[in-house]
DNA sequence: CCGCATCCGGAGAGATACTG
DNA sequence: CAGTATCTCTCCGGATGCGG
């Protein structure tokens, strides 16, 4: 059945945008695009919260799909710039339009929280003490 | 310090995104933006390969977010539709440019990856029998 | 001193089986 | 048919070790 090889690419496609929208692949996208290239700390210092481990892990994702480049200094402080490939790049101005929506609208959707939170009092027996 | 209330911000702001960017959201709400309106049990076909735990878990956070509506009927077998409202189809803008740029940059991924197994022999020892 | 790999413990995703 | 409870297993973060 033909319906194999759409099945097959519609699996692969939602492998591939379940790597592109993480969390940190996101961040990281949008931090590279505005400062063009940087090393490991500064990178994680721009990003901030985040485990050198998962920094690390996330870059080499990154780099594997054809993301980031990775260069490696051979210096004695070892020193790798990281910055976007045209691709990463590409993708920066998709991941932009959803940055700009939260920025947008997340004032819609605290809203939305507390409008919900009101109408399911979920576990806190309210007053009469 | 108002860099506290700036920080703050950019917490909720990840937060936020982290949820919307959601797996199963994002599918979710790319089919809700073409069917309209789809009750549980359809939207689950739709989506394929979830289980009902997950989607009734997303569908729950949508609400929560304000990104769907939730319409249950009281009839003998359960029936609950759910729909975008319109911030959900606001959001529903955004993440089809990124469902657009995988479409149509997903093969660049795939060789990139192919590209990087090359260079990277991980563990299999090739060839000699 | 910088970047990376590994081990371990806890938290959360996820599928299965059951209930109204 | 929609939702909940239980169990499993992966993932994430912190500490450690190491090589340059």
């Amino acid at each position: 059945m033909e319906s194999d090889i759409q099945s097959e690419k519609v699996a692969l496609v939602r492998e591939i945008m379940g790597r592109v929208a993480d969390k940190w692949t996101l961040i990281i996208i949008d931090i590279l695009a505005e400062e063009g290239e940087l090393r490991f700390t500064r990178l994680r210092e721009h990003v901030g919260g985040v485990s050198q481990k998962m920094l690390t892990q996330t870059l080499r994702q990154m780099e594997r799909d054809g993301l980031v480049t990775r260069r490696v200094y051979p210096v004695v402080p070892p020193r790798v710039d990281y910055k976007l490939t045209p691709l990463g790049e590409s993708l920066g101005e998709a991941v932009c339009s959803m940055w700009l929506w939260v920025e947008k609208n997340f004032e819609d959707v605290i809203r939305a929280r507390q409008a919900f939170a009101l109408q399911s009092p979920p576990v806190p027996g309210p007053s009469i003490p």
